[in-house]
DNA sequence: CGGGAAGTTGACGGGTCTCAATGGCCGTGG
DNA sequence: CCACGGCCATTGAGACCCGTCAACTTCCCG
């Protein structure tokens, strides 16, 4: 086991996107905490149609959710960011309906989900936060409902890059070559219902007419006026935004 | 304003997968509540992009929550049946990203969402179950994101009548002529991320081989057993259901 | 009896998929 | 030090699933 980071210094909590807590609230989080997981890019964090007690909060790095047809068909459900939680839903489903997989070294926190209602009871306030956690999901995964089921190849394409970019950006990812985005062509044929041929047929026009550039993993947006026109995409505006 | 009817006597409580709540809940329910919705078939509930102070139980009838483009493409996210919750988003996001249609005529229960932090607060319980019920819709709305990324229209045309069988079985809605499907091939489509046209051949098809019979809005399934396998799809097993 | 909504079917075009081959990059091992 | 293999990106060719356009039927209801 690692030393693990004590909640009063969670990394998250500088971030300014995210609502502080009260010192009674860092507490009982630190407390609430079964232990750190810390991962290599490319591991899976949560193993599908498996079991499992947790709650995941991803501390830092990128990881995914997604599931697979019995045939090798997969489909990215959404990538999860530093401070996205995952692992509620087995709560309803009795196991995990997907699987998590990290894309980065990442770190996590994980919580026991049989000590949930102590949560609720104590904190309530903690528990509108899971509540809230879990609509932010959902509007994220309406979202790339709508671009798999309605938008073509070229503006889903353009929303992915949009919806990465701006979800990096409220993070204060962005940097001088733009955001990192470590994932693969195939991973985005995955998120999109595309095949990788395709995939990589609809970057290169993208590329062609400058709307962005990716060199080495990092990317940057040509004319995101532009993209967000073509992606008829507009990000979620997130106004104090909690965590665990 | 219609006579409205007294939380203890909700139609909800009466069907046994849902699981119930003590009097206190009950009574804080019902002060809780702002009103009564009643609307009739085709009515828009919620419409898109407006902001909405309010949270909605279906009490009885269908629903759909849906997104358009603005050139009229339109998906359909979920279907709402008796039991389920919308309005949660918008706690996020500022205001309603999606509209919600009635397929049926049907009763509504709203409740403020100002006033959410009394139900926290006073009633721990009850935010658990928000949270499920949150969780519960991302399961679905994962569900057809896999089925319109990754399956083909034959699968996706199961999938669907599978999933919206099984969901009305569990309410305990299977009459003698099977379960009554309020919709049209055209919110299959808008579901599944098919044409209209594509929608009406496949179902023809899937009624050719015996797999289901519709008549007047009623559905029954032929054989259950082979539909689940075309669409490789079990529905969520769903232990003590909770409702607001 | 007329009109509109829903369902059905044919013809055709195109967006996307599959199969296949190539080149670049990088870590590994002989 | 270089050959090799594996992963990733790229590109061509052809096939097919599905979308679009259009016409027609059926049914319901005024």
């Amino acid at each position: 086991m690692r030393n693990e980071i004590d909640c009063r210094h969670c990394p998250l909590k500088a971030m300014k996107v995210f609502s502080p807590h009260t010192p009674e609230e860092t507490a009982f989080i630190h407390e609430f905490r079964k232990r750190e997981l810390h991962v290599e890019a490319g591991d899976t964090i949560v193993r599908e149609a498996a079991t499992s007690d947790d709650l995941y909060t991803l501390r830092g790095g990128w990881a995914f959710r997604y599931r697979t047809l019995s045939d090798g068909r997969r489909q990215i459900l959404n990538f999860l960011l530093p401070g996205d939680l995952t692992g509620l839903q087995q709560e309803v489903a009795g196991n995990t309906p997907y699987g998590v997989e990290a894309l980065t070294a990442a770190q996590l926190c994980v919580f026991p989900r049989n000590r949930l209602w102590d949560l609720y009871s104590r904190f309530p306030s903690l528990g509108y936060d899971l509540t809230w956690l879990s609509a932010h999901q959902e509007l994220i995964v309406d979202e790339n409902l709508v671009s798999v089921g309605r938008r073509t190849a070229l503006e889903r394409v353009a929303m992915l890059l949009v919806h990465l970019y701006k979800r990096s950006e409220v993070l204060g990812l962005v940097g001088e070559r733009g955001i990192h985005l470590p994932i693969t062509q195939q991973h985005i044929a995955d998120a999109l219902g595309l095949s990788l041929v395709h995939t990589n047929r609809t970057l290169r026009r993208l590329a062609g007419e400058g709307l962005y550039e990716l060199d080495n993993g990092h990317l940057r947006l040509g004319d995101l006026t532009r993209m967000q026109r073509i992606a008829e995409y507009n990000a979620i505006p997130v106004r104090g935004r909690p965590f665990l």
